[in-house]
DNA sequence: GACGTTTTAGACAATGCTGTCTAATTTTAC
DNA sequence: GTAAAATTAGACAGCATTGTCTAAAACGTC
């Protein structure tokens, strides 16, 4: 009974053992090649190739080549979801040390989210193959980017309800904070490169100390801005 | 003599009379294609029905796919560039509505530069192709954002030496005005949609009502934010 | 109307990619 | 060690695409 292990239509391959390992070899040479070459400029040698693997057997685990892009998708995006969770859930709210508090979460959130091989393959493929697969980033709208305004929203909410800052709308208040913390970080963005660790730091300065301008309460002294970062 | 008309290695095609509508439309055409479906995924044939030309005639025009991709670039790009000059030397400089002169400026700059064709092209296909030919964008880089945040942070500049605001970094602000400007509406522009009328100018408003108060000096009254844009 | 240029439709070879198939080989569980 | 499951290399058909070529048609200008 040979081929037993063929894929039918929805199946996810080879289904009954632990050979984990080929199929995340698969996945992140696929997450690289997708997010190098786009959906149409990605073949599926290529992916082969770069996993360790024969087609075959990137055709044994994924029926499709659209089924394995979802499912490349599915598990960027599911990662990109666990780590958002996890930052969001430790977040301090010291209220005392505002400034610092703020801009280390910034420089987290920019490292873990944005500015890491997860958020560049996301933004690309987005951004290349969105309109095409709808219903697919549709989660990831309001899970990702709404999940975080959302939780950012309530947080600054908190604080301001504590009195540390003099917020209106929170949401769009959420909104520029990232927006503030990816303002000298997006030209690299834009063309694949990822900042280095100085850059993250004072890209975040930068943007906590504008928005403490606006927002903050009068605790704040006035420090000098750093260094624009050059990228 | 016939194929005269086949173009050499760098030649542009048809060289004598005036024929301009078909380059135009090819050029046109590409662009809507390349736009859509990367360059990858983009099919010569596909552009010649665009264009309502036939196949053999965009190779007559431009020897390879290659060379009609880089020509549409670089017609979007000096079209992109233009649109920029005309705006930033029309500036007005006011100082007092300095809140208006601003909503009016990032409303303008949004639309003609961030949220038009163009500029999702120059995203999309920078986003994609930026890493495989570094020097066909790298003019654009220094050309477009570049002139952008000096020409910004030199009237950021002015109006600090005036007294209207109170800035220590000008390029920084710079900066951070553009991406204040796009905080709301980035999500959208992720995705491949355009905003409205009215979602331009909620963002704006919001983004200049959130960088006077970290840069203005004290003649601003406080008025409540704008509703949030749901795009 | 004549002449040179441009455009067109279609055929064409070369190439690369997708997805299937097969038969041999390796891995894994027990 | 054995048997089932998974992997491999390779060949293969079908298809789309690129870029070339040709001969006919359309165009523009004088």
């Amino acid at each position: 009974m040979k081929n037993s292990a063929t894929p039918e239509k929805r199946s996810e391959g080879p289904t009954q053992r632990g050979q984990f390992k080929k199929r995340a070899s698969i996945l992140e040479a696929a997450a690289e090649v997708f997010c190098r070459e786009g959906f149409a400029g990605a073949s599926v040698d290529e992916i082969a190739i770069e996993a360790n693997v024969s087609r075959q057997t990137v055709y044994n685990h994924y029926c499709e080549k659209e089924t394995l892009f979802v499912a490349v998708v599915e598990d960027v995006m599911s990662r990109a979801d666990q780590m958002l969770f996890s930052m969001l859930s430790t977040f301090p709210v010291n209220a005392d040390n505002l400034e610092d508090d703020l801009v280390a979460f910034s420089i987290r959130i920019n490292k873990n989210c944005f500015c890491n091989q997860d958020g560049k393959f996301l933004r690309r493929l987005i951004q290349n193959e969105g309109e095409r697969y709808p219903h697919l980033f549709e989660t990831w709208r309001q899970q990702g980017p709404g999940r975080i305004i959302s939780a950012l929203g309530a947080l600054f909410a908190r604080l301001s309800a504590g009195g540390s800052l003099k917020i209106d709308d929170f949401d769009v208040a959420a909104r520029q904070f990232l927006a503030l913390g990816n303002a000298d970080l997006q030209l690299m963005l834009l063309f694949g490169q990822l900042p280095t660790e100085s850059q993250l730091e004072s890209a975040a300065r930068n943007a906590v100390r504008t928005f403490l301008r606006a927002y903050g309460t009068e605790k704040l002294a006035e420090r000098p801005q750093l260094a624009a970062v050059s990228g």
